[in-house]
RNA sequence: GCUCAUAUAGCUCAGUGGUAGAGCACUUGCUUGGUAAGUAAGAGGUCACCGGUUCAAGUCCGGUUAUGAGCUCCA
């Protein structure tokens, strides 16, 4: 009566079972440690309870706390499981919403009539420590909609009734309940067996998130978790995030004296010497590697007539990011409004226009490190990564639509360059295809999503697709880096323009001696110096290459006698353009050092009588903490070649 | 913009309604020393801003601004 199904394990190995084997059974058959270890299983590529039933021939893995599988599904049980009970527990009247997965951790979001803080986060910790030190056995009904919505209604959970009403399936929706507790969930699962199996866990912060992810909709209390399979994890979880927070632009920016913002400019920088000094050398080497890569520099006004940012359409689609300002009626005519540019591509544009082009001046590149101002919501400033006043590495440029590809491959290869001069061997590449609303036909739009995709597959890079994240005038390809503590940051882009070439008529004379639309690239390497410059110190953890390091040599006196000398040598280091520095300080050398390598400064020459006695320099190097002996020629010979700018 | 939190010396922070504090940094002595903190003294404050409660507010309450975490949006 009983069919026979098989069983296929993930090394390939096969095994004879009745049909209507659960997934703990299954474990069992494979053995007794197993079978304990067992928290869910997967079969043909879904993954399922343990107390769920196989009926078909199947291909299966079992998860334990070990597989990346496994500690994600016990993340999800900590979430919908025990965070979701301790916040009814002490919040009776919170409604439910969602408690998803996220990298390291897990979330919940529920509608609060109590303002819940970070205080209250021990609190609950210790709730769910209850809860877990409970060992309930986790069960799952299954239900039809309407069972479902009902079972939800009755114990008023709104977000769980709608969650169910929005869905497309009408049947198998899963109740997860904890024994005789009252407490349920509705998840699509799998869970943990029991409560018993839960690791080490924390509850990291808590904010706001809007349900659904609509800024129309209302704010949720979100608390945001970690999990980990024991104790030694959590905590070796915890440190590196330590770690990382140590390496904060803006921590290291105060450390190292670089730059400040202030209430009277709130996402607007004030660089400080060091800081600026840093920045002008990134802004060389960029000229440099543009200027050798066919860009010609030009510059554009800041502050721009509002006609101009009507005719480029930003006036109708960008004007609430936009710095508008009006000049006094006293002095003018007529009432002038003008904005602060948010962007250079109009201004491109103005300068292309000049002059009748021809199709054999294309493709034309031009490049600004353009000055923009973007009035930002408050919420979203963050040190350098996000700022109100920033400057971009810009650039436009104006090809025909046969030229995309090949601009393509050559902007990518040298942003990879410019990338690995910089220190980052790795970034994500993301290509967002047309969105819903959108300007241009389809032709021109398959066209050009085929141009990007195909130079970046040539070049062999990975990248992903943003399905609709494109802008509505073109597709692009966006180059991300990731920051101390893990945030993305896009910094390099690349995107094609149809539409802003056709708003302000730009056109060249083609082979048959009649006017053409040229397509328009926007593109940025760096993105804007503000953002790179706060991923690059992280990145380096502010220990900058000698070539951007603000202060290149720190020359310390051991003692008074050798402060000539001292000073002398500090003089040949300005005479070659190399930034150093003089520390005569009546301090002990340990003292000196300390400081030093505290400011990150990469090279310390620590000078002595032995040091003038033999005419020679003893310099230690941060990254190693080593000190080598070198004649005052070597030195300086050494200094000028390894702070050159990368070629 | 939204939610929650924070704002005290240059920096990091303590201060539970009754005379403003510490460590580091700074200044001045002493010390002239050899590879990550010598030593003593001194100076340094409109406790973010505006209003309220109170005999009395850094402290309690309301508002504003900025900052932080996240959400939405973005280089």
């Amino acid at each position: 009566m009983t069919k026979k199904i098989t069983i296929t394990l993930p090394d390939g190995s096969q095994k004879q079972a009745q049909a209507g084997i659960t997934g703990l059974e299954i474990a069992s058959m494979i053995g007794v440690g197993l079978a304990k270890a067992a928290i869910a299983f997967e079969v043909n590529g879904e993954q399922r309870d343990l107390s769920d039933a196989v009926s078909e021939d199947s291909s299966i893995s079992i998860f334990t706390i070990d597989s990346k599988e496994g500690l994600e599904i016990m993340r999800h049980t900590v979430a919908a499981q025990v965070l979701a009970r301790a916040i009814k527990n002490l919040y009776p009247n919170a409604k439910l919403a969602i408690g998803p997965t996220i990298d390291d951790g897990f979330y919940y979001d529920f509608l609060s009539d109590k303002t819940v803080s970070i205080d209250d986060l021990p609190k609950i910790e210790k709730e769910m420590e209850k809860i877990i030190a409970s060992n309930s056995i986790i069960n799952k009904t299954i239900h039809s909609k309407e069972e479902a919505m009902s079972a939800f209604a009755a114990i008023d959970e709104p977000y769980k009734v709608k969650i169910i009403e929005d869905s497309t399936q009408d049947s198998n929706f899963q109740i997860y309940n904890q024994g005789d507790t009252g407490f349920i969930d509705l998840c699509r699962g799998p869970h943990l067996p029991s409560l018993e199996k839960v690791g080490a866990f924390k509850l990291t912060k808590i904010s706001g998130a809007y349900w659904k992810g609509d800024s129309n909709n209302e704010m949720l209390t979100r608390i945001y978790g970690t999990a980990w399979k024991n104790e030694k994890e959590l905590n070796k979880y915890l440190a590196l995030l330590e770690e990382a927070g140590k390496r904060d632009h803006r921590k290291l920016a105060k450390e190292m004296d670089l730059f400040h913002f202030q209430e009277e400019a709130p996402g607007m920088v004030f660089w400080h010497p060091k800081g600026w000094s840093i920045y002008l050398a990134l802004q060389n080497y960029m000229r440099k590697k543009q200027a050798a890569n066919g860009y010609d520099e030009i510059n554009t006004p800041l502050v721009v007539d509002r006609k101009l940012w009507e005719a480029s359409g930003h006036w109708d689609k960008y004007r609430e990011n936009m710095f508008i300002t009006e000049i006094d009626e006293e002095h003018a005519n007529e009432k002038r409004v003008n904005a602060l540019k948010p962007m250079n591509c109009p201004c491109h544009v103005q300068v292309y226009n000049h002059g009748l082009k021809s199709y054999r001046d294309l493709p034309v590149r031009l490049a600004e490190f353009g000055s923009c101002h973007r009035y930002e919501a408050s919420g979203t400033m963050h040190g350098l990564m996000r700022v109100r006043g920033f400057t971009q590495d810009d650039g436009h440029i104006f090809c025909t639509e046969d030229q995309i590809e090949s601009e393509t491959a050559s902007f990518i290869s040298l942003l990879s360059t410019i990338y690995a001069d910089l220190g980052f061997n790795s970034f994500d590449i993301k290509l967002s295809t047309r969105p819903e609303v959108r300007v241009g036909s389809d032709e021109v739009w398959d066209k050009a999503e085929n141009a990007l995709k195909s130079a970046i597959t040539k070049l062999d890079l990975p990248y992903s697709i943003e399905e609709g994240g494109g802008a509505f005038y073109g597709p692009k390809l966006d180059f991300v880096l990731t920051d101390a503590i893990g945030r993305e940051w896009q910094c390099g882009t690349f995107q094609a323009d149809f539409n802003l070439p056709e708003r302000l008529d730009a056109e060249y004379v083609g082979e048959d001696g009649s006017k053409h639309r040229p397509v328009m690239m926007h593109r940025a390497i760096l993105g804007s110096f503000e953002r790179f410059l706060g991923v690059l110190i992280e990145n380096y953890s502010g220990k900058l290459p000698l070539w951007l390091a603000p202060t290149q040599i720190v020359f310390m006196t051991v003692t008074d006698e050798v402060a000539d000398y001292a000073s002398k040598l500090k003089g040949r280091c300005d005479a070659l353009n190399l930034r150093a520095e003089l520390d005569l300080r009546n301090e002990k050398i340990g003292y000196k050092i300390r400081e030093h390598s505290n400011a990150k400064v990469p090279l310390m020459a620590i000078i002595g009588k032995e040091e003038m006695g033999s005419n020679t320099v003893s310099i230690r190097n941060l990254s190693e903490n080593q000190t080598n002996n070198y004649s005052i020629e070597e030195a300086l010979t050494l200094l000028v070649d390894s702070s050159a700018l990368p070629s």
